[in-house]
DNA sequence: CATTGTTGTAATCAAATGATTACAAGCGAT
DNA sequence: ATCGCTTGTAATCATTTGATTACAACAATG
């Protein structure tokens, strides 16, 4: 469906191949971090090799920039639209939070994205990807407080949730469901009406890795 | 004061040199994380020699593994002893939450703790870390739900601040209080009462930096 | 003082990995 | 067709790094 191996060796444009490589990237570094993913693991998710994935973008920290940047800008165009619609829809800021709280929650369908940007912030360390990490941190603080205008315990009670939400995804929790009592409770009560979403996705990654072994 | 790089190369008891090492490797997995933490960093920071590190533990997966246990055990411990004193207080649930919050905020003083068991969270995929997090996670949870008594949805939001409050901590956001005005009103409305000592352990750590370089 | 166990390191290994080089193969334009 | 640009890989490099080995220094014990 979504992004399997595909397309093995044929000649395509290089920004489609481009994006190719960013998606793989998306998902690899946002399982394995930054320093764990390696670019030969980018390159057989792609479904190309691995110099034509270091050459493509210079080097494995320039990739992970950009893939950070992507996930960012999809993050900040996805809150920007649920702000516009509702002011559109003439709301509070009660209702402004929740409807960009599921904008977020939205984002999960492609795990990559939300676990990218969470694998970022861990990096805080480090001079050039810590730096545009913080960065984009603030940008999306800035957005939610003075275009979205909620305020800031509003704004950092909403972050929370929404770390809590990357940290269970990170961890794997909801492969727990349904397993362990604790675990099932948790993730309902974290995930709410993004649960089936959730559950979803982690089925088909379970069942894609059985069918990976058998 | 605490733990400089100390002691070169004298005779130490076995179990006192364990003890180095498990707080050098504390720092060093909270900073970089699992894969980015070497074991020869951890040794340098011990002040000792690499070779001894990975004799001591067997392997740089067990010291990870070790260095979790205790991050979780100081963790539990102090939120146990919370919750003792909150039932002996006689206090509601809204009390006692707060009570084990001051507890967890108060493990930032030393930010390998709570930043080991983040790195830890983000280890999901890994089948004998990942496992071991989830773990330690859960247990966690189950404490606030049956020992503290706190109601689901409020043991999930107090998990998010705790998330948040890593991930600031993680992003290292307190480097720019009272450089960025965002920054400075987010991390001012995350850490409240604990915002001295975050504030204090930053500036510690960035003189440190700079005496290094100078 | 020899013996034995503990504490520690220098030297080195083998594997992993990001990056580079050289080269091949397709495709469009003249 | 062939020249030149793009797309792609195989082979290889240099570094890093976790782990192993061999050995040294010291302390306790008889």
């Amino acid at each position: 469906m979504s992004s399997m191996k595909e397309t093995s060796a044929e000649r395509i444009p290089a920004a489609e191949r481009r994006e190719q490589i960013l998606a793989a990237a998306s998902q690899v570094f946002g399982e394995r971090g930054y320093v764990g993913a390696t670019t030969d693991l980018v390159a057989k998710q792609a479904g190309i090799s691995q110099p034509y994935v270091v050459r493509m973008f210079g080097s494995k920290e320039n990739l992970f920039l950009e893939v950070l940047s992507r996930a960012l800008d999809t993050l900040t165009r996805a809150f920007r639209a649920a702000i516009a619609a509702s002011h559109a829809a003439g709301e509070d800021t009660e209702a402004r939070g929740s409807r960009i709280g599921l904008a977020y929650a939205d984002l999960i369908s492609d795990r990559g994205i939300l676990l990218s940007l969470m694998q970022g912030f861990l990096l805080g360390h480090d001079p050039v990807i810590g730096e545009r990490a913080r960065e984009g941190f603030l940008e999306i603080y800035d957005i939610m407080r003075n275009e979205a205008g909620l305020e800031a315990d509003h704004v950092v009670t909403f972050l929370s949730h929404g770390m809590l939400f990357n940290t269970l995804v990170a961890l794997r929790m909801p492969e727990a469901y349904g397993v362990d009592a604790m675990a099932t409770e948790l993730v309902d009560c974290t995930f709410r009406t993004k649960l089936d979403t959730v559950l979803h996705i982690f089925e088909n990654e379970n069942a894609k890795g059985s069918a990976a072994r058998g």
